[in-house]
DNA sequence: TTGGAAAGTCAACAAGGCTGACATAAACTG
DNA sequence: CAGTTTATGTCAGCCTTGTTGACTTTCCAA
């Protein structure tokens, strides 16, 4: 097929450009499904030879990407406790992956900036999950790949495609 | 920008269709990560209300889907050990939301069977995911609907890809 | 100077992964 | 028929990563 003739089935005359059955949205989700677990498979091979665990990674790729973040704005952008994230960070800032610097201007907060060995590691991971996207967008090309980012934006919640709008700005 | 101009930097030149830096790739990975966060919200919170996870709901798809599958096959689909999955469908079964039935052929296999109860649980949480990915389709039109399907088939280990399209056989 | 925000810590708990070991019944095979 | 393999279920125990609640320390700002 590929979304060209849906086969049988009534059709809601008129009214809307894109008609999408129940059918053709559950394999929509089933496709969600199944590639995010192909998604984070690479990294996760890594991760578990490390011991360590996909909150891990995410704070080693959301530190790596915003240097000097603060503990706060980390518990926002994913979305857990400060105790769920304090465990994850406290073993990562003891195995030297990443440094907690007292704010200069507001002295409670903490800066978090990713060490030689927390680069290291996190380049590792990310190699590992770009290749992947990477020959996915190369087999889909390009308008597909353009569909893919636009539709991900959407199924996104306002609050979390915010924080998603502002790691742009600084990249 | 939604992927017009990417700015300055160096663009290797002719060879490939499709020119993609690690931070685009980055982009298309925080898109992941962002957007199923938001894909699995409405389900969780339906499920939390009731003390059920996101086991349960991803057992509860795949039986409905592929009524009578046996328990091997679930295993298979989702990838985790006969354990966990059935402390989730013990949960399921106690609570009368599944049926397993002894096979006819072979004896020894279950087949899997949602009930009534079981079916409504199913479209309640079915129904709240599908609403949203409606919404994002609808946003985002239907080349790019038909791009995102394609990038996520790429993204998919082989081996879940073929029950991704074995699935749909059955539709 | 005092209230409250930011951060850290401790304790306890739950979901849902995992491994290993073992039991049963049924099917298959020599 | 005896022995092996397969499908399933179950018990016990462990790990990661999420949760809530309570409490402390630090320190900015009104």
């Amino acid at each position: 097929m590929a979304d060209s003739g849906m086969g049988a089935g009534p059709r809601p005359s008129g009214e809307s450009l894109l008609f999408l059955t129940d059918d053709q949205l559950r394999r929509g989700i089933e496709a969600m499904f199944f590639a995010y677990r192909g998604f984070t498979a690479d990294p996760d091979r890594i991760l578990a030879e490390k011991s360590y665990g996909r909150a891990h990674h995410r704070a080693l790729h959301f530190v790596h990407r915003s240097p000097g973040t603060t503990v706060n704005n980390l518990l926002n952008i994913l979305g857990v406790t400060k105790q769920s994230l304090n465990r994850v960070l406290r073993t990562l800032i003891e195995d030297g992956l990443v440094q907690s610097k007292v704010g200069v201007q507001d002295r409670r907060e903490r800066h978090l900036f990713l060490t030689e060995g927390g680069e290291a590691l996190e380049k590792v991971l990310s190699e590992a999950q770009r290749k992947r996207m990477r020959a996915a967008y190369r087999e889909a090309g390009p308008e597909a790949v353009a569909g893919f980012r636009q539709v991900l934006q959407q199924i996104m919640d306002p609050e979390m495609r915010k924080h998603f709008d502002q790691l742009k700005d600084g990249m």
